[in-house]
DNA sequence: TCATGCTCTGAAAGCGCTGTCAAACACTCG
DNA sequence: CGAGTGTTTGACAGCGCTTTCAGAGCATGA
């Protein structure tokens, strides 16, 4: 049923190879032969089979995409991002999640895959072992986002989130007298909260502020758990003048909510911020000061690194940091931006 | 450098055909040596080659997802369950999205992946001429999410959407004693508002409410719009004592925001609700009532969907109706569960 | 006139796999 | 003991494509 390139060698009276050639631009084809059999590639709407195609060129022309979870606002900006530059660059993108109790298989999976794809973006929430040891049996070009696999050779994406971090907490403790300072993030395990449970214990330092470890909350970056945590919690803080500053947006909507549900005046009593800049930080009252952090570009990057490699798998490693940047509303409990 | 058939071949002393045989668990191959195979293929860390495997059955075990767009929580969600799904019955999934603004290549490109893939579930949010000459161009399994495509061979997966509305306009009416009803809603051209609208006005007419057309309201799905909106409109509405039905959360909640910032209380002032019971449901104050739309069962049933007719393409052409389930919850103005 | 070089094209060899077909072998039965 | 049956295996022909490699056709200069 479908048409093969033979059929189009028949139409156009021309032996396959030539079509071939016609098809991949490459040595010079007479101009009369090359027109006519354009023509009857369009005639009869033929379209190489991929799978042929990749047998011999090694090359899918997929790339494939792997999130930790496929839940929330942050990993479909990620992949919007990565779907837009891989369609503008000539890839696809496949996609696959690794549930965060996986055991493991569903990367090994996914890695198994390789067969499949080009190249392999990978975002892991937590580095074990296994995760590492499944990575270096990539052999294909691999990006690892938002973290860094020791030992493993790849390109990487990964945000400066000490400087978001930096800044809003400077922000916080010059602009809006922040004394006492509350951490609420993930997992201990988890990369992104211990980059960020670091950046926020430096600039804390920094800024002159000490952190009791009784101050530091390790929960899920979900709502609920927050909204839980906040409403055990929010009196208490309030009583102390604490400044809470919540690993993601959505913990930090769970707080706020608790806050008001406990009658508290925000932002006075409680001033809390958050992080990712994710929609719904336009959305809690008050709005969330937070940190931007460019998910869609993330995904383009990744998308970027791995077709460049596979034009140069020569090249030196790779990394490129993507800024994240503080966005001042008024969560935090001072309206203007700071100078 | 990648271990082929014929290197398992060798290592256990047989001949590729066996080593297929095995593979493919066909024609019964003796105990023992089956057993030398696997241990050879395992040793070896031997995967059969897709491309190779894929040009001889036709069979990519991939399926193609077209979404209209990768914004938020909804249609991460559909990949969610499709993915998941796709992982159980062995396939793995490509996603592209269709800007809302795109001119149709986007579709036609990724339809034009059709070699790839086994098979296309799409999710269109305005069925127009040109949408419809390119879904008929499909020559293989098509499901179409949330929508019917006439004149085109389909299976397809729906949101029995009447059924929320209905319900929730009773409540509305009925429970929480409604008499002037407000639809704010997508473009006029869009398939979910067609439908939501449609629902809304059937149901509003059997509680015996009648719609003035200045009250159908026309924006986008995104809160910010909702929010300018309701900055012009919550006074009026709140004076003459409105309930306003929005048709997705996000808008819901732009919509309750400007209401609140204008100083109204709600859910007294204004009753809201919203629709497809996203996470920002439970993040609004007052949180909202909305109707449930199963949005991963979505995406699960349609990769179930085709792969049941990979498995029997003559089978008729079938449907999936997901019900959709009111859930109440403050922004109505009624606390407790109706009866 | 013939060797030489150039441009363009076709034949054919795979890429790694599946599936058909027939061969090899071991039995069983008359 | 030969024919018939069943089980297990290997040889080999493709699937649709790219890519050598060689040959055909033609013009050029000695």
């Amino acid at each position: 049923m479908p048409v093969s390139i033979q059929d189009v060698a028949d139409h156009a009276n021309v032996s396959i190879s030539t079509v071939s050639r016609v098809l991949n631009r490459r040595n010079i084809v007479n101009e009369a032969t090359r027109k006519r059999v354009e023509s009857a590639i369009k005639e009869l709407g033929y379209r190489p089979n991929v799978f042929a195609r990749g047998l011999m060129l090694r090359r899918s022309h997929i790339l494939g995409l792997v999130l930790p979870d496929l839940h929330g606002e942050f990993y479909s900006e990620i992949i919007r991002g990565a779907n837009a530059r891989a369609r503008e660059l000539g890839y696809r993108l496949m996609i696959s999640s690794v549930a965060a109790d996986d055991d493991g298989s569903e990367l090994m999976a996914t890695v198994a895959d390789q067969a499949l794809v080009d190249g392999v973006a990978v975002m892991v929430s937590e580095v074990d072992a296994r995760t590492k040891a499944t990575l270096s049996d990539v052999k294909l070009p691999l990006v690892v986002l938002d973290g860094e696999v020791k030992g493993v050779r790849h390109d990487s994406v990964v945000i400066d989130q000490r400087m978001g971090v930096a800044a809003l907490l400077k922000h916080l403790i010059d602009n809006c007298g922040a004394q006492r300072l509350v951490f609420v993030g993930g997992q201990p395990t988890n990369v992104d909260t211990i980059e960020r449970l670091a950046a926020f214990q430096e600039a804390a330092a920094e800024g002159g502020v000490s952190i009791e470890s009784s101050d530091v909350f390790h929960l899920d970056y979900r709502y609920d758990t927050a909204f839980d945590l906040g409403q055990k919690k929010v009196r208490e803080w309030a009583r102390r003048r604490v400044s809470v500053f919540a690993a993601n947006d959505e913990m930090a909507a769970g707080i706020i909510d608790a806050a008001i549900d406990a009658g508290l005046s925000l932002p006075g009593e409680l001033p809390v911020v958050g992080f990712d800049d994710t929609r719904i930080a336009a959305m809690t009252r008050p709005r969330l000061t937070t940190v931007h952090v460019p998910m869609s570009s993330m995904g383009a990057s990744a998308v970027e690194l791995l077709c460049q490699r596979l034009e140069d798998p020569t090249r030196p490693a790779t990394k490129i940091t993507l800024q994240s940047e503080l966005i001042v509303r008024e969560s935090c409990g001072v309206h203007a931006n700071p100078s």
